[in-house]
DNA sequence: GATTAATGAATGACCATTCATTCATGATTT
DNA sequence: AAATCATGAATGAATGGTCATTCATTAATC
C-alpha cells in the first residue's frame, strides 16, 4: 500500500507545499491539503502512510531535484573557485525561484518531529557530501590552504547560505537573492581581513 | 494576571527546558512540564498566558542572559580581531555548557508557530545588532576590506556558528565545541584561499 | 475573615486516521 | 454487443485520542 507515484501523488505533494507555505505547518491539516489537491481526505492515505510521510516525501522529492541540479552544474565547472561559485549560485537561484518551497524548508519544516527529521536528514547528508567533495578538491589541488578543515568549511558554506535564505524568507522574499552570490563567494574565498 | 517573576516562574521555565530537551517539543505537554516543575497544571496559568508564552519567556530569559554575556566579554576586547574571536568563543562555549538549552534552541524551538517566532525574533535581533556593531567597527577601522557588507558578514558569522552548534547537537553533543573556535576565527578572517 | 496562591479533575476543541460504501474501468460470458 | 462480474481507486462521514485550558474548591498568609 501507499504507492508513491502517479498524478495524484504529485498533486498532493504540490498541494502540501502550497498549503504549508500559505497557512503554516500548524494549519496544514490533512483535510486542507486534500481540498487543495482536489482529492478526498481518504485518498491521501492511498498514497502516503500518514501525515509525516507527506512531509518527508515532499522534502525528498524536491530536495532530490535540488541536489541533482547542483551536482550537474558543479560538474560543468572547471576550477575549484568556479565550483564554489556554482554551489552558491545554484543554492540561491533555485530557492529564489520557488518561494513556497523556500518557506517550507526554511521555516515550516524546521520542527522537531523526530520521524520527520530522520527522513529529511538522509537527503541533507547527500547535499553535505557534495559540498565536501568540492572543498576537498580545493584542498588537494592546493588552491585552498592545506589546514582547511573540510567539515568546518562545509559548515560555513552551508550555514551562510542557509541563513541567507532564511533572512530572505523572513523579509517576505522581497529583495533579490541572486545579487548576493558574488559578495558571498568573495567572502568565502578571501575572508574579512583587508590584505 | 500572569506574573512573570518568583521562584515558581523560574522553576517552570527550567522544567520546560528539561522536558522539551528530553522528550521533544511534541511531547512537551503542559501537564508534563507542570509535573517536572512540581506544580499543579493550573499553576502554570498563574505565571504564563498560555503554552506559547512559556516557550517565548524561556527563550527570552535564557537568550537575554546569553547576549548580555557576549556583549560584556566583547567590550573587554581591544582589537576587532579579538572581538570577533570573543563572539565565536562565547557563542560556542556558552552553548557547550548548556546542552539542554542547546537542544531547545537548535532543534525544538525551530517550529513555526508565528506567535512564538515573533516573540523570539525580537531578542534575536539584539544579537544580530551586536555582531553588526563589531563588523562595522572592523570596516571603519580599516581592518576589514571596505567593500565588506555588514549584514552579509553578520549572516556568515551567525550562520556558521548556528550551523556548527546544530551539527554538534545532532551528533549528541559528543565532540568538543570550543576546539572549533580557532579554526572558525581563522576561516572568517582569512577565507579559504591559500595566499 | 479576607485576600491571594495553588490545585487538579473536568471540559471541549481539534484533527489524524479509518472504513463502509460508491464509482469507474475493463474483462468475461452469453 | 449486451449483460454481468471483478478489481481497485476514491470518497467523506464518523471515530477516538490527545491536550490546552478552565474553574470550582482548598490551602496558606496576613
Amino acid at each position: 500500500m501507499a504507492k508513491k507515484t502517479g498524478e495524484k501523488y504529485q498533486a498532493i505533494i504540490n498541494a502540501a507545499v502550497r498549503v504549508i507555505a500559505q497557512h503554516g505547518y500548524h494549519n496544514a491539516q490533512v483535510s486542507r491539503i486534500a481540498r487543495e489537491a482536489k482529492v478526498a481526505d481518504g485518498t491521501i492515505y492511498l498514497y502516503f502512510e500518514n501525515k509525516d510521510d507527506i512531509l518527508i516525501s515532499l522534502f525528498n522529492e524536491k530536495m532530490g531535484q535540488f541536489i541533482a541540479t547542483c551536482r550537474d552544474l558543479c560538474n560543468k565547472a572547471d576550477t575549484v573557485e568556479q565550483k564554489i561559485y556554482v554551489l552558491v549560485h545554484s543554492h540561491l537561484s533555485q530557492l529564489a525561484n520557488d518561494k513556497e518551497f523556500s518557506v517550507v524548508t526554511q521555516i515550516e519544516l524546521r520542527q522537531s518531529n523526530p520521524v520527520v527529521s530522520k527522513g529529511i536528514g538522509e537527503v541533507l547528508k547527500q547535499y553535505f557530501s557534495l559540498i565536501d567533495d568540492v572543498i576537498r578538491e580545493g584542498v588537494e589541488a592546493g588552491v585552498f590552504r592545506d589546514d582547511v578543515d573540510v567539515r568546518l568549511a562545509r559548515t560555513m558554506v552551508f550555514g551562510t547560505l542557509d541563513q541567507t535564505v532564511t533572512a530572505w524568507v523572513m523579509r517576505q522574499c522581497k529583495h533579490d537573492l541572486v545579487s548576493q552570490v558574488d559578495p558571498i563567494h568573495n567572502l568565502f574565498l578571501n575572508g574579512l581581513i583587508r590584505k
